[in-house]
DNA sequence: TTTTTTTACGCAATCGTTCCCGTTAATTAG
DNA sequence: CTAATTAACGGGAACGATTGCGTAAAAAAA
């Protein structure tokens, strides 16, 4: 089934003039009289016509909409990083096509390519876990492709870059456990392959060792699909509760990762936090109401959104190529609740 | 900055061929002598050469995209809904365009008149729980554009619709409360101009009256925005909880209903299921995690995207105007828990 | 060998818009 | 009153791909 819509050209016939004309009525051109401007665009609303978006995207080599790739967007981080993206797209006149990698490198491949076959100005990335060949993201980027990254960035590849200060906010978690007494801190980690999975640990080690206790290797452990595989995240936590040394507070890395990490102490009957205290990156947005209410590292997932898109359009509507790079450092934020009570 | 793809003229060009035998080639069409198809396809392949999207879809009056337009993403049920949308369409080809109403009737006018201009193919739509008005999305329909609706949909508006049977769930859901022994049952519904609000209300008082309790006019309570805002909720839940015989039980008849409703008991202490009783509609992923952990209404979220799209798909891709609309009811899933264990 | 058929390709229109050039008629300048 | 200017509009190419039609050369049939 077909839907027709008006065309320029009907309504150079129906008032018979040419499409020139129209067309520049329309653009409100000062080759046109007030008299002719009047009668076209009075005629334009009557029919309610709408410019073809298609045939202008082929005009001017621009399709006006931008793909973003992430893993997830049933993810609270993601799909509150995408109403950032969103709100600024949408007011700049943007549309947005998202893809889902659901952590597959594979996916990612594929949606890449479906992506930047000309459909697409730009591209906000956040990449999956999975990944550690960036091949496909070089070559796009290499070609002069508008690219950001978000969150997840390739360390490797230079352009903008959004992310936050991983380091910083597993240092302060870690230290907010310290704190509160805890002395066996375990780190439930993503995949090996990101960088900011390879930030929270230093992040994590660095307060350890700051605050005089023994770093311990097996004290971390690594989920490669990022906590979507509730299996990865019960074997890491299996080994990490078999040592003889069982650790008394995790610091989980990711959002999948901390409600993973809920689920098998629930399964497990480990109470939090008396048997182990928990506090996760997480943007989870009824974390106050689990009971005991969790205690999370933030982050600011809208205002990433938003910057990130901010930069990929202000690369796309550049005139030349863009060298100089940015790469934006935000804030996370550390919320305290139960689930790391300090010990008595 | 552009990006500069490579087009089957440059390949007419650099072979010496016209565009026409490039086309076909790449087509394989049985007009080109297999050694040219072989170059070709062999220099095609070298450069890297993609169809470029937007010019097939001009020729072809089609965009392969579909518009999606819902109230949130950061929303479980719709979230796992657009994974169903996604995985259906990207399969065959179709490319997914995300608005968000955010539960506005000026957003909702806004994104589908944006995403109408030819952008999209068709439109899978869940309306605002704001929107009264539905011209709309009537006249775009009237203009044999393709529309279905999934979960919200409107009654007056004859196309594919793809709901569950709301009246059976919120019956089943609140005859489960009286068969465990509540007896003052409260609903706490979303926006009345909701047919789905409508129906849930419909199962919800045949199940008080089927079972023989007195139905109260006041144990109903509507939030204009299904919950998005808290202080409706609140609002709601006060006006139940001054009542002198107060609930002991309550059905929330949405996902963010039913958060706020836990948000609600929690800052003022009010204990689940000792004080009110709660099972709430809701496709949250966490439910099994709550304390106590939360009985619910799920939804078949990712089947309902399915089989919306697909409905979508067919229509689209029927050669002539459909007028036979199918009315797909998918049953609901009752998982019972601690919040709305038996009294005593 | 001549005629017919087939093979293998090119030309040009098309989709909806914009925009660079004309071109006419009216206006102004000289 | 003639020449130069300008206002107001139309013609047609272009964006990238597809496709109906025309046609040269080669192959097959007569």
């Amino acid at each position: 089934m077909k839907f027709e819509a008006v065309t320029i050209k009907d309504i150079a016939i129906a008032l018979g003039l040419s499409t020139s004309t129209v067309s520049r009525a329309l653009r409100d051109s000062y080759e046109i009289s007030p008299a002719t401007k009047k009668i076209v665009l009075e005629y334009a609303e009557q029919i309610n016509y709408r410019p073809n978006p298609i045939a202008l995207s082929l005009k001017e080599k621009r399709s006006h909409s931008i793909g973003v790739i992430v893993c997830e967007i049933a993810n609270s981080f993601f799909s509150q990083a995408i109403n950032g993206i969103e709100s600024i797209a949408y007011s700049k006149g943007y549309n947005v096509i998202i893809s889902q990698s659901h952590e597959s490198y594979e996916r990612e491949v594929i949606d890449l390519n479906y992506l930047a076959s000309r459909s697409i100005d730009g591209l906000l990335i956040s990449v999956s876990a999975e990944t550690e060949n960036f091949s496909h993201i070089q070559s796009l980027h290499d070609r002069g492709f508008p690219i950001v990254f978000f969150d997840r960035a390739v360390e490797s590849i230079d352009t903008h870059k959004v992310i936050v200060d991983n380091n910083k906010g597993a240092f302060d978690a870690t230290e907010h456990l310290i704190k509160s007494g805890y002395q066996r801190i375990a780190n439930l980690a993503g995949s090996p392959h990101l960088s900011i999975t390879k930030d929270r640990i230093k992040g994590y080690r660095n307060a350890i060792e700051t605050n005089g206790l023994h770093y311990e290797e097996a004290y971390t452990q690594y989920c490669l699909h990022g906590g979507m595989v509730y299996e990865e995240v019960e074997k890491a936590l299996d080994a990490m509760m078999a040592l003889s040394n069982k650790p008394d507070a995790i610091v989980a890395s990711a959002d999948k990762l901390t409600t993973n990490c809920i689920r098998y102490f629930k399964s497990k009957n480990i109470r939090v936090p008396e048997d182990v205290a928990l506090i996760g990156f997480s943007n989870l947005d009824i974390a106050d109401l689990l009971s005991p209410s969790l205690s999370v590292v933030r982050q600011p997932a809208f205002a990433m959104g938003q910057i990130a898109t901010e930069l990929l359009l202000k690369m796309i509507e550049s005139k030349r190529a863009v060298s100089e790079f940015e790469n934006r450092v935000l804030p996370l934020e550390i919320m305290v609740r139960e689930s790391s009570t300090p010990l008595k």
